[in-house]
DNA sequence: TAGATTGTTAATCGATTAACAATC
DNA sequence: TAGATTGTTAATCGATTAACAATC
């Protein structure tokens, strides 16, 4: 894991790796940084200056290793223990994202989802949904250190004062209401509303 | 509206819409920036410059007017007509931001909902949900322009597909698929993989 | 008035992209 | 070799924050 690097470059790093380990030309064992940039549609100094920050090196010819680039990328960002992430209230999203935690080539796990409504105790492919009452229990019996949170604004205050409780370090948090942690919980917030309404704007005036 | 707003000013004066329409002290027709500021934890310099770009300007002792603010944001940032949304895919999510568009200071209105799996044609608050099967006819029918799209990967790109087909001008897409979609549409991704692995990141090095 | 806040410019910070020498 | 790509620095771009004159 490299300290100092920025936050991007990190979520860049993460896109790399995912698009190398779904590329199809299987036989190919190198890539070009135009090559790649060309698939994610960025910039390949991009790309350059990203791996130039971990230390990882290509080949003035062939372009990148594929295999050694997914290592390295995984040495660089991700943390030498499996992480256990929850969903709390996420129905289908959770769902959108399910495939790529089937790949054996990341550090997280979904371990749990819970729903604000009904269905207590059902399974969605091998995680177990659980009713949110039981969250804060079920959070610390799995050693859950990652959640994403997308309940109603009303309990967003009640559920994030049980998080506190636990061992989660992480939210990614789809609330819109402002989550009171302490330090050691590191929040990202995503509010679906500005970004709507941000769309809204751009869908009238570009 | 307002043309060549900055995008992040953009969805900062959505934030400070949504926080003035909550803001509880009723009896209150006045705000200062430090005191919005600190509601939103940014820096008061930031509002300022956010109010200067919509030449929205506030009393130099009595700070801004709250309503007046409110309906200068709406004529920077709305457009003339109500525009509806479609949540695809979305379960829980859809309920978390649902309350806001219940409120009548937004041209936002949720429109439909579907769902990949069962259960089709229920209903949530007013708003019907529809199987998936049924969704380019209903973004049709109902002139639809905003989707939200969170469905599995190996749903995308036929969805993606009939979008285009429709009215839609802009898509928030949740799937970290690239989409394939002509210029006309707007497409802001969101990678919640991506975002996790940097949560991840930074809950081990932080 | 004295003190505080606005409106606005300038400075800072960070992120993206261009450029190009070095390499094979 | 000639031509293309990497690694890296410098330039650019945009966003955030500091600073402060003007105001009442």
């Amino acid at each position: 894991m490299i300290k100092d690097l920025p936050p991007n470059t990190v979520e860049r790093l993460s896109l790399y790796r995912r698009r190398l380990l779904n590329y199809p030309n299987e036989d190919k064992l190198y890539i070009h940084s135009h090559k790649l940039a060309h698939l994610l549609k960025i910039n390949p100094a991009h790309i350059r200056r990203d791996l130039m920050l971990i230390g990882f090196t290509g080949d003035v010819h062939k372009g990148y290793n594929i295999q050694n680039l997914i290592d390295k990328i995984g040495k660089a960002i991700d943390c030498k223990h499996t992480q256990k992430v929850a969903f709390i209230g996420i129905g289908d999203l959770g769902r959108a994202v399910a495939d790529h935690f089937n790949q054996k080539e990341t550090k997280l796990k979904i371990a749990a989802t819970f729903r604000t409504s009904k269905p207590p105790k059902t399974q969605f492919q091998e995680v177990t949904c659980y009713h949110i009452s039981d969250m804060k229990k079920v959070l610390i019996k799995e050693n859950i250190e990652l959640v994403v949170l997308a309940v109603p604004r009303s309990y967003a205050k009640a559920i994030s004062g049980e998080i506190i409780r636990t061992k989660v370090k992480g939210i990614l948090n789809f609330t819109s209401v402002h989550l009171n942690v302490p330090d050691r919980i590191f929040v990202e917030d995503y509010d679906v509303i500005a970004k709507l309404e941000k769309l809204s704007f751009f869908t009238n005036t570009a």
